[in-house]
DNA sequence: CGATAAAAAGATTTTTTTGTCCTTTATTAA
DNA sequence: TTAATAAAGGACAAAAAAATCTTTTTATCG
């Protein structure tokens, strides 16, 4: 479904929002470490959630990566788009290039409830709400 | 979400669902052409099918694949398995080993709703029923 | 300023997936 | 029984994804 890009990704934002903010920065050692992870792989995936402005980071000692307030107003939807692209919860099941409602293949209509009502909950689902739960110890990273 | 083994496959099964029976078999080449994918991988995807049992075929001239009366009782879900196994539907959205409905991770409720939602449909969706839709040109391959 | 710490960037390697090619085996028909 | 046809099987190649390693840039502190 996802790829490990996009797994490791949003395991990392969540971590991120329990675990920090403007004060306190955590490294990709670390969060590679509790997370386990591949490390540097980790970091890959971190550059490209920093430059699409939804985790925040600060070079030099003392640096690290973080969660602004800004940034926990994304939803994991939009990690998501910005890992796999957004086509994940889109394109075609079968891979037909021209399957919409009025041409389905044999999936779309099934495969669509499914991944559309998915998409909702990502979509819905915030990433401030989630570290809630996390705190609560109701699921886990 | 599908590999393309998976794809390719649940495609060409449901081509010889509509297009061939005991008497009436199509090769390889001639799959592929009308479904527009790599001729030799579909070959090898194939192999498996039959293998699995989820397909016929018989070597030598006027040889090649179809659908016997008890392929046809399979269903997609069968397919998926064969072609991507169990884990697909099944295994934790986010990668991890020991998730569950006393373990969850973030997204375990949301996603198992609507996987279970796509594994129901795939497995109440007969090859049969699907071939009868691609007839009637109500979908396509 | 210079040493150090950490992310950013680039290059490279490994693994997996996808795709191709060639040989072998089974079947049919002339 | 031989030629032709088609799947089966094995080996190989290319592309994509995942993972690692090295260098560069930026910031902090003594």
């Amino acid at each position: 479904m996802f790829s490990k890009t996009c797994k490791y990704g949003i395991r990392a934002v969540l971590f991120l929002a329990v675990n920090t903010d403007k004060n306190k920065k955590i490294g990709v050692i670390e969060i590679a470490e509790r997370l386990e992870v591949p490390r540097h792989f980790l970091g890959k995936v971190l550059q490209v959630l920093k430059k699409e402005g939804l985790i925040s980071s600060i070079k030099g000692p003392g640096g690290g990566f973080y969660l602004s307030k800004e940034n926990r107003k994304a939803n994991i939807e939009d990690i998501v788009e910005c890992l796999d692209g957004p086509s994940l919860l889109n394109a075609c099941v079968l891979g037909l290039p021209n399957c919409s409602d009025e041409n389905p293949c044999p999936l779309h209509f099934q495969a669509y409830a499914c991944r559309h009502g998915l998409q909702y909950q990502l979509r819905h689902q915030s990433i401030d709400e989630l570290a809630r739960k996390i705190r609560r110890e109701e699921i886990r990273i």
